[in-house]
Formats: structure tokens, C-alpha cells, sequence
DNA sequence: CTGTTTGCAAATGGTTTGCATAACC
DNA sequence: GGTTATGCAAACCATTTGCAAACAG
């Protein structure tokens, strides 16, 4: 949780950008709600606790600069707004399942889509560099009709 | 091309919505640009090549109501847009192959997601109704070095 | 100190909405 | 003729930008 930090700092040290408690602070919120999508709006409430005088340009910088140093990763639901999460080192995170009911969204963690990629690569001659892949349908609550 | 018109005429007038002259024209633009994926400022401009008085509002409202009747999909590339397709009865067409230098976007028409959905469907105690797979990276013409 | 970053407010761009008029049925 | 659809302009909402003041290195 820590090393993050501490991983942020050196990364913004080595790049000649400026180590501000402003990006500290939302490098913590995105450790501290992991697994969720979080809305520029969202994390500028947020901060807003701890850091009160924080303007929401100010957040959309920081995930500017976070989403181009490939710290975090942009994601969109098609809800109109962008979406935010740590990025897995190297692993792809970007399995969602979508309840259209209540909206929930899980992740797929698995890398199940790799032979996939390499024969549509082949096939198209296409590079495949990332990929994003969204499935629409029921929960596992609200196949069974329960309220979230 | 002519029977997709008629379609929608029936259509329309089954759910006691009625036929215009601009819902039937943006309909046309549909068919005549298959495969492509249209903004709505796109089809605005399309339109009006034949019907200069048409309004952005009406082809947003037009769109809305294609979409709702499940005459067309939107899709989501992450530019701040939406943008459009005729569904495709039934079968998915959501796999796209996106070129992060060109920008090109082709499909991929095969359903060979089929299996992977089953299992996770499974594993997830999910129904999956649909999907939306998008693949990045460089188009053939890319990875040559052409320019587009 | 010097250039980067911030906060604020205004601008932007895609999309939506209110309302009077026009068009479908 | 009654109601739905349209066009226009204004409203909206997420995001971006300009600029002077604040701050990191």
C-alpha cells in the first residue's frame, strides 16, 4: 500500500515531474479502493475528504499523467463518463461482466483470451497490443432475482 | 438495401411510431454504409447532403429511438463519442480490431468468443447476453509502416 | 530562484431538453 | 384534429484550457 507510494514517487522523480501531495493522494485512493472503477468525479469527492482545497482539474491532470506513465488504465462502460483503475503490471485487467440489471461490474482476471488474440492476430495481421472485453448480462444476485 | 426500409416502416408503425422522412433517410445512410462506424455528427452531416434542414437534435432523438428498438447498436472507441451500427439480427458483430496509429477500425465477424464465454458464463454464475471486444494494437498497414 | 503544478473560472464538445411549429395518421 | 415529431436554441455534463498565484526542487 506503502510501497506504492513509494513506487509513485520515484517514478515521478525519475521522469522530472514534481512529487505533490495532491498525486500522493490520489495514488492512496486508488490503493485504497482497488477493484473498483472509479469516475474523475468520484475521486475528486474522494480526495476532497482529506484535501478539502482540491480542484477537479487538478484530478484530471494527475489521470492524465497517471493513465500516460501507465500507472493507471482509462476504462468505459458507455455510461458517458471515464473510469479508472490500477493498472496489473503487465497483466491485462479488462475482463468486466456488466450486470445490465443492477449495474454491478466484476472482473475476469483470467488471461483466457490469449489464444484467442494470437489466431484473430494471425488471421487479420493484426499486432494485438491490449484489449479490452466487456460481456453483458446478469449477475450472479440478480439471476436468482435478489436485490444487490 | 430497399427491404431494410420497409422493415423499419413496419416497425415502426407496429409500435405506433411514425414514419418520416428523416427516419427513413438516416435509416438509408445505415445501408448505405455498412460496415462503417458512424457519430452522430457523422450522420448529421450525411443527411443533410440530402435533407440540409434536418436538425442534430432530431438525428440524436432518431438514434435513440433505432437503438431502443434494437435497430442499431451503439458502440463505445473511447474518443468521447458514440458511435453507431445496424445490429446485426442475432449474431454479435462486436469484436473490433482498432488501429492506435491509423485509427482504423475493422471487425471481426466470426463468433469465436463463443467457447470462452460459455466457461466463464460458468465459473462466474453469469448470463452473459452479450459482449463488446475490442482489440488495439497495429493495423496490417501499420505494421509495415504504410501510412494509411 | 525558475519552471512546474495548482485552483479557479471560463471555454469546449458531445448530447439532451423545452417549446412552439410542422407533419403524420 | 389530435398527437407525435421536428427544428431551433438553450441547457447540461464531463472534460479541457488559460492564467495568475503557490509550490517543489
Amino acid at each position: 500500500m506503502h510501497e506504492r507510494l513509494q513506487f509513485l514517487q520515484e517514478k515521478l522523480t525519475a521522469k522530472n515531474y514534481r512529487v505533490t501531495p495532491q498525486r500522493l493522494l490520489i495514488m492512496q485512493i486508488f490503493c485504497d479502493h482497488e477493484g473498483e472503477h472509479l469516475s474523475a468525479e468520484d475521486i475528486h469527492r474522494l480526495v476532497q475528504e482529506q484535501f478539502p482545497e482540491i480542484g477537479l482539474a487538478t484530478v484530471y491532470r494527475t489521470l492524465e499523467l497517471f493513465a500516460k506513465m501507465g500507472i493507471i488504465e482509462r476504462v468505459h462502460f458507455g455510461d458517458g463518463k471515464n473510469r479508472y483503475e490500477l493498472s496489473q503490471h503487465g497483466k491485462h485487467a479488462h475482463h468486466h461482466l456488466i450486470c445490465i440489471k443492477c449495474g454491478d461490474v466484476a472482473e475476469v482476471n483470467e488471461d483466457l483470451l490469449e489464444r484467442l488474440e494470437r489466431s484473430i492476430g494471425e488471421v487479420y495481421e493484426f499486432d494485438i497490443l491490449d484489449h479490452q472485453v466487456k460481456f453483458y448480462g446478469y449477475c450472479h444476485r440478480c439471476r436468482r432475482g435478489e436485490s444487490k
